[in-house]
DNA sequence: CTCTAACGCTACGCTACGTAGCGTTGTTCC
DNA sequence: GGAACAACGCTACGTAGCGTAGCGTTAGAG
């Protein structure tokens, strides 16, 4: 990263930098205006004439740093392929940088902006592209005609919000293939746990 | 329902009764020790000495007002029992107190004793009752052996928890069979919306 | 080297938190 | 009926964080 040339520019990088740092060491509640002022060493008065709220910083710092998930690998066939897509986003939502993500997720209830900024750079993303693996194996035939990518998709993915924000229950490492086969498999020949 | 007799159980009827108010009229965030002394007319000391947080105050509201979704009709088949539970699920996360509920659940991310409560009164009666159910289909032979049902439920209600808490997207009338089809029924021969 | 846009600093009023101290009142029990 | 006490109400405090106003200071473009 080449230092920022400009005042503002300066100000700016160590305000989302500060944001980010506080939301890694000690979550999003400890996150706040006065906080990152005092760790930034840049004016609460400063941070206002750029930012409107805290979610805005933090959205802000959380575009540089946090990659969606988008890409698929062709395993050759739609479970492979979302099995494989599923346990990356499982990978992702598990690190401390995934953490942050989903408390932003569950902040953007009481944030219009921060939730249509989500959606927008990363939920709308990962969704498009796993419907269209799913059309794929409809055209090739491993699924009937009859699918709804839609439903199916936001099933899956919705299982995995579900259980780590909602019910709060651990997605062991077999989990990805699981789901994969009980949603999708007509067979439901795939393993236990 | 019988005025409570204790002076005490007096000011803590109705410390949650404006408690709930507030939550229905103005939304959790405005659900404040302080608004809810001011009106419930019970002082600020004294509420702090029956509650130690504002959530434990909405929680004990809500079991008063919220009733889970557990009952089950035998409709003769798992798509016809599911289809009716998860409507009935919908219709009631639709209202006021529903939604009252969704925010409680979006709170508990910070909040592990309000977690627990809600999955110890909600989530776990709801979803051991849905698991029941595909079992029972499972045994009829309506779903093949290596069926899990907890991973199908999960899919099933995290579809409903994801668009409504993570992506907003609406839930259509037709949403619950739709699911029920495109997830449990083999041929995924269901109606399309 | 000048000029101006942008920053830093101080201070303010507001809301909400959670606690302490003390006066007041409802209830129970004799 | 009256005493005793448990529980409530009230006032006040210190803390944190919000968002804004006013004004001094400085970086950096031209």
């Amino acid at each position: 990263m080449t230092p920022p040339s400009t005042r503002s520019e300066r100000a700016r990088a160590a305000v989302r930098e500060a944001a980010w740092d506080l939301l890694l060491d000690r979550g999003l509640r400890a996150v706040t205006i006065e906080a990152i002022a005092e760790r930034s060493g840049v004016a609460k008065t400063t941070i206002y004439r750029h930012w409107p709220t805290k979610n805005a910083i933090v959205l802000d710092a959380l575009r540089e740093r946090f990659e969606p998930t988008v890409a698929f690998g062709d395993t050759g066939s739609v479970l492979g392929d979302l099995t494989q897509q599923l346990q990356a986003v499982i990978g992702l939502l598990a690190t401390e940088a995934g953490v942050a993500y989903l408390s932003l997720v569950v902040e953007s209830w009481y944030d219009p902006d921060l939730a249509t900024g989500l959606v927008e750079r990363y939920l709308d993303r990962r969704r498009t592209a796993a419907i269209e693996v799913v059309e794929r194996g409809v055209e090739r035939g491993e699924l009937s005609a009859g699918t709804d990518a839609g439903v199916l998709v936001d099933a899956l993915y919705g299982a995995l919000y579900y259980r780590l924000l909602v019910s709060r229950q651990p997605l062991p490492d077999t989990y990805a293939s699981l789901l994969v086969a009980q949603v999708l498999d007509h067979d439901r020949s795939g393993s236990r746990d």
